[in-house]
Parts: structure tokens; C-alpha cells; sequence
DNA sequence: TACTAATACCGAAACGTTTCGATGAGAATT
DNA sequence: AATTCTCATCGAAACGTTTCGGTATTAGTA
């Protein structure tokens, strides 16, 4: 039904062999002959068939991308639009991306297909992946890069956000405007990018000059999401530390600190100031709409492919971290 | 290096034939025979080569996702959503998803790849995809699947959302409230889901015998996102018409609703009450919470990918339409 | 007992490419 | 003129499966 390589061939009156060659871009072949196949290439409305490519040639074309369920259905799209940028940057690559998630509790038996069938020439591990996944696949000795996380025990390669700079930026613009006592609510500091958020903060106040009060640093909720923010900010008030301006270890929890600070009829920015991290769709719309740090996550699964082809061509591993910069976004909250 | 079929045949002392038999469970292997297979496969932790399955079998194990740049970067995750339940339903079914997003000026430079190399053994269209797109892929005669939508002038299997039961229940829910004068908001009729959303909205008064009037009918909003709603609930409120409840086509457009409604320092629900469409995740989030119509998005990727693996498995094409049931959430809005 | 049927298993072709070593024709070198 | 080198092209093996036709062996039937 569909033409074939041998089709090509014979009405080109070439061999296979030459054919493939000139379907490789490869050299070797006279310019007069490379016409005359592309011509019949073009004529037969020939395709080459990806998975006799793959079977002949040990590459796959795909790219595996792993993350969990938990990630990847959760409210905000954030691994969802990492996923979309390596879906793009795939393209350009002539890549495909198997997309799978894992539970949390991995067992040996859901292994990914595709690492059972070598279906894919490298893998992206996108957020915190059980560790039993992590050990299997440096097994095979595949490309890997990891975005928003890393192994602690491994030499690896890292897609990272620039948390560190983030926090300073997003402090400094309170300092700058005029606030000295800044509160920090945040979260689960296992996480190195909470921890990393907070350093920032803190770094930030000492840049200028201004004394740490760990009162107003509150750390022991247990994850970071809406309703922890809101709890976070609940035992602020109970301090009685006086404070004028909150940084939230994400726009999440800046959500939750929200709600706390309108049932107590206080004015943002008027006499709170709020600033988030992450710029996901909700800051926008809250009200008053949230300045927070910008992270562009289609970059980020851009860059994690970009550099995974670059490691399957070249067949050598990248070490290291990529820290991608972010971007201060001043909205209404400050 | 990885283990080979033949590697599994000279072990067992059989053929490289019979082993395949045992993979494929095929019968015409004794129970003897197919436990010493097992066994050895066991031990040489063998496991069969995707690609060059593919290749002799004709099954890709692939299905096609397809989907615009504009409805996968959308703010709400409602077709991620669908994709994500796709996701899940294909690991049951052993396939993969291979996602594209296409531009929505297609041209026929932009055919997915996957389809040019055969990649794929069928093809879920989700949301409303280009003309030529589709053009294209009824060429390849593959098993096709419409989200959300369907090609006007074509037979076609499509899985779609209870639009027209949906309304009914949102309208009904505001007139078992004691509601009669209730107004609807959309916007872009040419999509047939507000359309339908529209006639269940007309059909749900006409069954409690309440006269429709059409001043209370706010349909020309270009499209059906949180501005249009904000901009149709202004228009409403100018034409100086009475009433006490509005039905938003979708709840983006409840969202500008809302904003408009809170603007004008009116109540909700006490003076008008409120009802989307879709119960996306920043319904919960709006203040009050958004009473809404449920869509189980997950259910429609997941019934799509069932429905595909059965007209592959069959090698039939199935046609006509799935309606997926909706679900009536209140909330405080009403 | 002789023939047929069913069962368990095998060998080899086929799937559509890539790749590698071989070949022949000219051109360049000795 | 003989030899080597380069270049364009080719033939065939290889990739790892599935599948189909064939063949012993055994069981069943007349």
C-alpha cells in the first residue's frame, strides 16, 4: 500500500543501499543521482518507516518522560506546561515524548514500558520521583536529566529553577519598597527548592542590613499548598510579631495567606504587602492580583530536551545543574 | 547485551517460534513447554524488543493524541485533564500516547510525525481541530476518535460531554430554588457544547411552564472566556431587566460574572445566584464557592482510549456519539 | 491394521530499514 | 604502463520479532 524503500530504488533504477543514503543526508552519493532519488522520493509521496528506521538503526526517536501521578494531577498545570515545552523542543529534535506517570509507592512492577521495551533513547524525571525508579534506571545507563529535583547520591544532570536568586529579587522589591519587617511562610523544607527560597529571603534581608526575627519565619507546615498558607499565616498573626509584608514560598500558599488576611478585614497592600513565587494562572486572578516571580516552565522541559538530544547525539553524559534565571512580575499585592 | 528471544529458545531447548508462542499466549504449547519458557524468561530477565515486535506484528502500540497548541496552553487543564485520563486508560491497554499539539493555521508541512512514519495505530482528536488535519487523517483510513467535537460532514465516533442534560440540571437546580427570572450567559454559538448549553437552559424553563425572555439571553461575546463573562454580566445588567439568578455558559465566564456582580456590590447568592459549567479547579477557589456542573474529565480521555483499543483490537470502526454524564455540584453560589 | 485428525513443535520467510564490506571505473601517482 | 587511490554504487547481512507452512508424534477412528 505504502511505498517502500525497494520501490524508490527500483523506479530510481538505484540500489536500497543508495537510497538510504541519500535519505541520511550522508555522502557518497553523486548530486545527479541524489536528484533524480529525491525527485522518485517526492513522486511516490515516499515516508521512511519510523520502527524498520529504529529496528536497523538502534535508535529510537523517543524520549521518555517520567513523573508522578501526584504531579500531574494537580490543580495547577505547573509539570504539565514543562511537559508542553518539551513537547515542543521535541519536535525540533524529531523526538516524540512517552509520557508516564508513577505512584508514589513504586514497586518493580510498573517499571515503564518503555524502559522494558527500549522504547526510548533517554529519560526526563520531572519532580520528586520514587527513589526504586531512579536506582532502576541508571541500571541502563540511559541519558536521564532531571528536572526540579535531584538525586542526592548520584552524579546526575539538573534542570533547575534559580530559587535562590528568586527569593532575593522577590524580598528586595519589599525592601525597596520601603518594608523592614517581612515575614516568610513556606513549608516542607526538605524540599531543596523551599529551602533554597528561604535561604534567598534571608540573604536578602542581610544584603540590607536588616536583622532576621525567626518569629516571623514561619516553616512547620508540612507541604506547601493553599490551605498550609493559610494556617501559616494564621499563626502569624498569633505572634503578635509586628510585620507589614509576607513572602510566600509559593503562589499556593500566597493564595491561602489571602484568605487568612481578608477574613481579618486587613488591605493589601495597604497594610500588607504579599509576594508569591511560581507566577501560576491564579495569581492573576486573585484579588488583589498577586506580584510574584516568574518561572517559565515551558523553558524548563525546553531546555531538559534540548539538552538530552544533545547528550543521545554525542553519546556522552552532561553533568551538572542548569539553574533557569525567573523574573520578578509586580502586580497589585505590593 | 539485553537478552534476545533467541537467547530464551537455546536455554529452553526449543524454537525461537515456540517461544513467541508462549509470549503472545498462543496456544498449541503444552503446559509443560510453557512453564519452562516462563521460567527461563524468568532467569534471563527477558523481555521482548517493542520496536521489532512492531515490525513483524504491524501494531504499533502507539495511539495518536492530537490536540491545538491553543487548548493544551490554555490556562484550566480541562483538555490535560482528558489527556491525563488517556494516560491511564492506555497503560491498561498497553499503548502509548504519542501527544502533538498542531498550530491552528495548519498546513500540510505540520502533519504530525507520527503519522508520516506510521507510528500509530489510531487517533484521538481532541477539541476543535483544523479542516485539513482532519482531511488528512480520514486518507489514512485509521481508527479515529473526536473529543469534544466533531467534523460536520463526515461519519465519525466522538466522545462528547451531556451539554443539553447538564443545563437542564443547572437551570432546574435554580428554579427548585424558587428562581424564575434567570438569565444565561455564552458566547460563540458556532461550538456546538454552547449551543446545547443554551437549548437545555430553554428547555429547563419551558418544563417548569416560566416564559423565556430573550433580553435575559447574553450570547454575543466572542468567545467564552473570563472577560466575555465579565463584559456579557455588565450587558445584562444594562439592559435594566429583572433578575435573580444567572446560568453561565461555562465557569470561566461565571468567574467574569462574578467580578462584574462584586463590582456592583451585590450579594451572591442572596440577591442573584450563581451557576457555571465545567467545575474547573478555581471554582472551589472563588469567593463565594462556585456552585457548577461537573465534567469528569479524566472519564473522557480514559472512554476515548477504551473505545480506540477495541475498534483496534477488533479492526472495526465504531461510530456515532458517547455522551458522558454530568454531575449537578452546589456550592455556595446558589 | 491402516488411515485420518489433532497436537506440539520447528524452520524459514517476512517486516523495512541501516550499515559494512566489496566492486568497478576513473583519476592520480609512480 | 602499472599501481594506487578515490569515489559512487551495490549486495547482503543484520536488527528481533511474528507468522505460516510443514513435520513428527500421538490419539482417534474405521
Amino acid at each position: 500500500m505504502n511505498a517502500t524503500i525497494k520501490d524508490v530504488a527500483k523506479k530510481a533504477n538505484v540500489s536500497v543501499s543508495t537510497v538510504s543514503l541519500v535519505l541520511n543526508k550522508k555522502k557518497g552519493v553523486s548530486d545527479e543521482t541524489k536528484q533524480k532519488v529525491l525527485r522518485v522520493i517526492d513522486e511516490l509521496n515516499y515516508h521512511p518507516y519510523g520502527i524498520a528506521r529504529g529496528l536497523a538503526s538502534k535508535k529510537r526517536g523517543n524520549i521518555g518522560f517520567i513523573l508522578t501521578n501526584y504531579h500531574f494531577s494537580k490543580a495547577e498545570p505547573f509539570y504539565t506546561k514543562i511537559f508542553l515545552g518539551s513537547e515542543f523542543e521535541a519536535r525540533q529534535h524529531n523526538y516524540y515524548i512517552l509520557l508516564t506517570t508513577v505512584e508514589n509507592n513504586f514497586s518493580k512492577h510498573d517499571i515503564p514500558r518503555f524502559l522494558l521495551e527500549r522504547n526510548v533513547d533517554g529519560v526526563i524525571l520531572a519532580g520528586k520521583v520514587p527513589a526504586g525508579l531512579i536506582d532502576y534506571i541508571y541500571k541502563y545507563d540511559l541519558p536521564t536529566v532531571f528536572i526540579d529535583y535531584f538525586p542526592s547520591k548520584r552524579k546526575f544532570f539538573a534542570v533547575l529553577i534559580d530559587n535562590l536568586d528568586g527569593a532575593i529579587q522577590a524580598v528586595s522589591h519589599l525592601i525597596n519598597k520601603g518594608h523592614s519587617q517581612i515575614a516568610f511562610i513556606g513549608g516542607d523544607l526538605s524540599h531543596p527548592s523551599i529551602q533554597y527560597r528561604l535561604d534567598g529571603y534571608k540573604q536578602a534581608l542581610q544584603q540590607a542590613n536588616i536583622p532576621i526575627n525567626e518569629e516571623l519565619i514561619i516553616t512547620n507546615e508540612p507541604d506547601t499548598t493553599d490551605v498550609n498558607g493559610y494556617n501559616a499565616t494564621c499563626k502569624l498573626f498569633q505572634t503578635n510579631q509586628p510585620f507589614t509584608a509576607i513572602f510566600a514560598a509559593n503562589d499556593a500558599m500566597a493564595f491561602g495567606c489571602m484568605r487568612c488576611i481578608k477574613e481579618k478585614n486587613i488591605k493589601v497592600p495597604d497594610r500588607i504587602a504579599l509576594v508569591g513565587f511560581d507566577d501560576v494562572e491564579v495569581a492573576v486572578q486573585m484579588e488583589p492580583r498577586l506580584t510574584t516571580i516568574k518561572v517559565n516552565k515551558e523553558d524548563i522541559g525546553a531546555i531538559a530536551v534540548k539538552n538530552m538530544a544533545e547528550m543521545i547525539s554525542t553519546d556522552r553524559k552532561v553533568l551538572g545543574k542548569i539553574l533557569v534565571p525567573i523574573e520578578l512580575i509586580v502586580r497589585q499585592s505590593t
